[in-house]
Formats: C-alpha cells, sequence, structure tokens
DNA sequence: TCTCCTATTGAGAATGGTTCTCATTAATAC
DNA sequence: GTATTAATGAGAACCATTCTCAATAGGAGA
C-alpha cells in the first residue's frame, strides 16, 4: 500500500515522463530529497545530502535538474536574501500549501499555512481582478513576510 | 516651494543624518536617479544613470550604497528571477505602497497599487495573528504574482 | 575659514554561486 | 539487443557582488 510520500513522488516522476524528461537516477534522487526534508535547502545543501545517495552525482547536475523541476512546477524556488536560492518541493493541495516567514538577521525561514482559508479566498479574488485589469495571466504568487524571530528579536 | 519630489529627498537626505552616515555626492546621486525612474532598476542600471550625473562614481560605490540604503529603510530591493537584484525608492506611504506582477518570460514588472484598501486591512490582521502566533516581528511583506504579461501569453 | 579625523570613495582584484562545455554514459523507442 | 540522443560529471568559465587599500572629502570643532 502506497504511502502519501511515495504517490507524491509517483505523481512527480509520471510529471516528468509527460514533459517528456527521463526518469533518471538524479532526478529521483533530488527529488526525493526535497520530499523527505522538512526545511528550505539551497543547492549546496541538496547537493551534500542526494550525494550520500548516489556517490557519484555532480553539483552542475544538482543545478540544471532543480531548473528543470521549477520549470515544470515539481519544485518551488526563492530567495531570503543571503545569494543562495533555496528550493522547495511544490506544495499545490489545499492543505499544504504555505507562506513565509523570513528572519533579516538569521535567514531562517518559518513555514506558515494554518487558518489560511481567508487568506485564499482574497487571494483568489484579488488574482482575479489583478488579472481582468491587466491582462496578465497569474500563474503562482508569493507571500513573504520579512523580520526578527523570536531568537533574533531579543538580540538586537 | 518644494516639489513633491524634492521633498522626499529631503527626508531622505534627513534620515541618513539620523543614521550618522555622511551625505555624500554619489548617495544623492543614487537617491536621486531612484527617486526620478518610475521603474525597477538592478544595480547595473543605476550605475549607468548615475554615472552620466556623477561620471567618476564607481560601481562598488553603487553596490555598497545600495546596501546601506536598504538597511536604513530608504530603498526597497527585491528579486525577480534573473539574478539581478532590483531596487526601488521605499514606498511608506498609504498612497504610494504597491506590490507587483512578474512576467516569468520577459521579467517586467508591473506595479499595483489601487483597491489595495481590502489588501491592507487583510495584511494587518494577518500580521497581528502572525506575530502573536510566532513571537516574529513582521517589519516587512513582499506580495508578488508571477505569470505571464499580455505580451508573452500571446507568444507563448 | 582652516585643520583634523575618519567615513567614504574608486579601481581593480577576489569571491562564490551558478552556468557552460564537452566527452562519456545511460534511458527509452523500436 | 541496438540505436538514438537526452542527460551526466568534471572542471573551466561566467558574472553579479564584495573585498582591499590607498586616496579623497564630509563635517565637527578651533
Amino acid at each position: 500500500m502506497p504511502t502519501e510520500t511515495t504517490s507524491r513522488l509517483n505523481l512527480s516522476y509520471e510529471r516528468l515522463n509527460n514533459y517528456c524528461c527521463r526518469l533518471t537516477r538524479p532526478r529521483q534522487v533530488i527529488l526525493d530529497v526535497l520530499d523527505k526534508v522538512d526545511r528550505h535547502l539551497n543547492a549546496e545543501q541538496i547537493y551534500k545530502r542526494a550525494s550520500e545517495i548516489y556517490p557519484t552525482l555532480g553539483l552542475a547536475t544538482v543545478y540544471r535538474n532543480l531548473e528543470l523541476l521549477v520549470r515544470i512546477g515539481l519544485v518551488w524556488k526563492f530567495d531570503v536574501g543571503d545569494d543562495k536560492t533555496r528550493y522547495e518541493i511544490a506544495q499545490w493541495s489545499r492543505e499544504t500549501h504555505h507562506h513565509h516567514l523570513i528572519c533579516k538577521k538569521c535567514n531562517s525561514v518559518i513555514d506558515y499555512s494554518e487558518s489560511i482559508d481567508n487568506e485564499r479566498d482574497f487571494l483568489r479574488e484579488r488574482e482575479k481582478n489583478l488579472s481582468r485589469k491587466y491582462n496578465f495571466k497569474i500563474e503562482n504568487h508569493c507571500i513573504d513576510f520579512f523580520g526578527l524571530c523570536s531568537k533574533c528579536k531579543n538580540t538586537d
């Protein structure tokens, strides 16, 4: 019986197929790392973890595939201001979609997703208005709050 | 009689003073460029424009001062995904604060700010909740919508 | 107005995350 | 299997940004 995790990975593999991309070992390993991890990793960190599973992996391959995965929507990337792009597995479902609280000082990231229902309604309405007004096809959004986390707030 | 623009610049100069930063020619010129321009420029573009006014300006000086201006809140920076940080003069007032529509294909940026009142109310409430829940001091937020602009939508 | 102190600058070198190149390998179609 | 060609690994290259350091110039006080 497939767990939730394996079925999410299976969906990812299927999507790769739909885009005529080969299902290679590096791609599986990278997706696997992103799927398992709870934090937002940069390319170097993903490379390090993936290398433990697949030691001959190259860093360039990690970059190439992250770019691909972002392009076909399986992975999202974002920037917290430390010049290293961070990546997370795409969360399309109602339950798992979330936004970020980013600490300006230590660059840590907190996800939040609870009580997000009115946020969703609000955004849907907003996107509809903006699309019409600017003739712009909105595919995604990014809501980040910047400030000081509980630790850094007290040492500031 | 001071125009709106000159008074905004004067406020900026005052703020530099408050932070014990000298009011140097490069800083004036950079602020002046950012104040006048309607688009979101990257460091290179700011350097190019500022050099026309102050030809001996160095690129490193532009980077250093943009960092300073961001730190003291006179300038905001953000990223559209082309690996070049963009900068805009900080818009703190109710009338001028805005968010972005970013085209994934041509990296163009549209500001929107109209009918933003309910957005502001929504965000204020949200920030209050998040601050309490995560003991996080929210200082700023970033709302960007990504997608395809009217031009790119049709050539896709 | 002059002088001093030191923050700031300009130029070029250095850094480092990311991308490119190219010979080699391996995933898929037949 | 075999052929085709997308994908890979290694290292070089790229390029936005930061660093270094001697020279310059704000601005406080005399």
